[in-house]
RNA sequence: CGCGGGGUGGAGCAGUCUGGUAGCUCGUCAGGCUCAUAACCUGAAGGUCGUAGGUUCAAAUCCUACCCCCGCAA
């Protein structure tokens, strides 16, 4: 039987979640998303991928500033939806409107609550080199991403995962396993379970100043952080001035002095081992493989890098 | 009007300030060496220096406009 969704959300990670919804049987009467901003070089206006993803659809779109005003809320209330999926919406939903559909507000979170509640998940995952991670759909309650869940889905973290593949391939099972979720739901097959709050975990957003590399930490530790921080903000060292981005690397088992460069091929010493680098930017330039970056380069054997 | 870097043979870069023969590393091709090679040696091909104007005896280099790529910041 057909449904009255209503879809929240903002960011890549949330489209395809989206696009499942409405490819089902189900209806998406509106589809909310973050207000355009001016972002980026230039300072063009921007939209949001799920704002994007919705023109191209022709769903009903809705990019308040702020859920809080009577008006937004009495426009909430008239679209009379059963049930609300949120997906990284970037916005905390107020209260009052959370007993408002018949089936209520459904949040995906791209973690094993209750590891990981809050901003950034799947790079805080990667970055604590966990082995594991996955997909928690809950109900959201006032506190953020507390509510009882109802399923997990895991998924195991590989060594050459980045937040862009993880991000990928959870936001792909998500929205492969939505649909039935949700018919479970209105059929009244699942169970919520409350989280054992005293195991939560918070996975702060990502700080500017950590996103600077550490050649103190040893080489897997940095080898996580380039890989959580890929593709942004990413993982930067400072060499003659300069800012390098580094989207890959691994590991090699020469020693040196952390921040050292050790040989011919840039290798770098970290606390322990030594990390090459594998896919690299200068700032200004384009992303390269090492191989290509190594032939404009100009360094000396034995400098250090910041 | 957010700040900044860049566009030079197929790839990555130097040369630009101080105008005067188009340079480096890699790749490609041919030949050589070798049991053999992604190694080594020799040689060759390949560039309207982003585009369009301007200044000049002379422009990759100086001036103007435009196009494209990228980093930061938000």
């Amino acid at each position: 039987m057909a449904r009255k969704i209503v879809f929240m959300g903002t960011p890549e990670f949330s489209v395809k979640i989206l696009d499942s919804l409405h490819k089902s049987d189900h209806e998406v009467v509106y589809v909310y998303t973050q207000p355009p901003k001016k972002s980026n070089r230039g300072m063009k206006t921007n939209i949001s991928p799920i704002h994007s993803y919705a023109k191209k659809n022709n769903l009903n779109l809705r990019h308040p500033i702020t859920l809080n005003s009577e008006e937004e809320f009495n426009f909430f209330k008239s679209i009379n939806a059963e049930i609300i999926i949120v997906v990284a919406y970037g916005q905390i939903i107020p209260k009052k409107y959370l007993d408002i559909p018949k089936y209520g507000f459904i949040n995906i979170h791209a973690s094993l609550l209750p590891k990981w509640r809050g901003a950034a998940p799947i790079q805080r995952a990667i970055i604590n080199q966990d082995h594991e991670t996955g997909i928690s759909i809950m109900r959201i309650t006032e506190k953020l991403d507390s509510g009882p869940v109802f399923v997990k889905y895991n998924v195991k973290i590989k060594d050459d995962d980045t937040s862009e593949t993880l991000s990928k391939s959870l936001s792909k099972m998500a929205a492969d396993n939505i649909v039935s979720d949700l018919d479970n739901i209105f059929k009244n097959n699942s169970k919520f379970i409350e989280q054992d709050h005293k195991l939560a975990t918070y996975a702060s957003k990502i700080d500017k100043n950590e996103s600077k590399i550490d050649w103190n930490n040893e080489a897997d530790k940095i080898i996580a952080k380039i890989n959580g921080l890929n593709p942004s903000p990413g993982a930067w060292f400072i060499y003659n001035n300069k800012r390098y981005k580094v989207w890959s690397a691994k590991k090699n088992l020469n020693k040196g002095k952390p921040g050292q460069i050790l040989d011919k091929n840039f290798t770098i010493g970290c606390k322990d081992k030594s990390i090459v680098f594998n896919e690299i930017q200068k700032e200004g330039k384009n992303r390269l493989m090492l191989d290509q970056f190594l032939l404009g380069m100009n360094f000396k054997v034995g400098e250090f890098l910041v």
